[in-house]
DNA sequence: GATGACCTGTGA
DNA sequence: TCACAGGTCATC
């Protein structure tokens, strides 16, 4: 969702108001929900992008032409993409993903009408670009989530803790590396019965929440090795010295703290 | 709610 | 050669 960020602003920035002269739309397993590079190309040139929104990881593109609103481009990085206007990419170096620029990994792009470029850049082939996404398929964006709300859900379920706050329905935007953080930030044990947090436990956990996707968003990404939760086998905790525990949690890989995390 | 498939680059 | 990383989706 950081990246997705930085994606998001380095469009606003720098990708805004220019027309769409042609769609390079290689990799038709790229595009979903029934998209077609056919479709793609036959939509999209004339349209000028009017607007860069996003809703947890989800990238959304508002397109228009001179008389009427076209459709909403919408984005989704996976793991392992970037967006890349005229060439540069927004954010930092990703920690789990190759860096390099092999034009092969170039899933989608628009060619604009003053020569420039806007690419999908994606090695694992595991984001997405659609047309008119459905939005409410997501929660809402972790950044404005509020204290009831969070209590709202966690109070109601059974499942651990992080994968209540990983469910993207409940809470847009918070994936495997944000959660780890902001529960080893308020020292809470991932595995937690989400239903058992004690009042104060949901507060530290809704406030954590927006100081960390702050925090941290600020700075380029989640995928950029800026964390106090360390992850690798072996490792110990940054706070306290404590090993780190690494288990699957929520079915992803998880790191916690043996000590502060309960 | 939990699990495995999807996909592919990386490093051992 | 193989385990592993991640987000999402279909299926149990």
């Amino acid at each position: 969702m950081l990246e997705a960020e930085a994606a998001r602003a380095l469009i606003a920035d720098r990708a805004l108001y220019r027309k769409i002269a042609n769609v390079h739309a290689p990799d038709s397993w790229f595009l979903k929900r029934g998209l077609t590079p056919r479709m793609a190309r036959s939509i999209l040139p004339g349209l000028a992008l009017t607007a860069a929104r996003r809703r947890g990881k989800l990238l959304m593109i508002d397109t228009a032409s001179s008389s009427a609103d076209g459709p909403v481009l919408a984005m989704h990085l996976g793991m392992s993409g970037r967006i890349l206007v005229d060439g540069e990419a927004a954010g930092d170096p990703l920690l789990y993903a190759a860096n390099g620029d092999n034009p092969k990994w170039r899933r989608f792009g628009l060619k604009f009408a003053d020569g420039g470029t806007l690419y999908v850049r994606d090695p694992r082939r595991l984001g997405a670009v659609e047309l008119d996404p459905d939005e409410d398929r997501l929660g809402p964006d972790a950044a404005t989530v509020k204290l009831g709300y969070v209590r709202g859900i966690l109070e109601r379920s059974h499942a651990p803790v992080k994968a209540v706050l990983m469910d993207q329905s409940r809470i847009a935007g918070l994936g495997n590396l944000l959660t780890d953080e902001v529960l080893f930030r308020v020292g809470v044990d991932p595995a937690r019965v989400a239903a058992t947090l004690t009042d104060d436990e949901v507060r530290a956990i809704a406030r954590a929440i927006s100081v960390t996707v702050r925090t941290l968003g600020t700075r380029g990404g989640s995928h950029t090795g800026d964390h106090m939760v360390a992850r690798f086998p072996g490792a110990y905790c940054p706070r306290d010295g404590a090993p780190m525990l690494r288990r699957t949690v929520g079915g992803r890989t998880t790191y916690s703290c043996s000590a502060h995390q309960r």
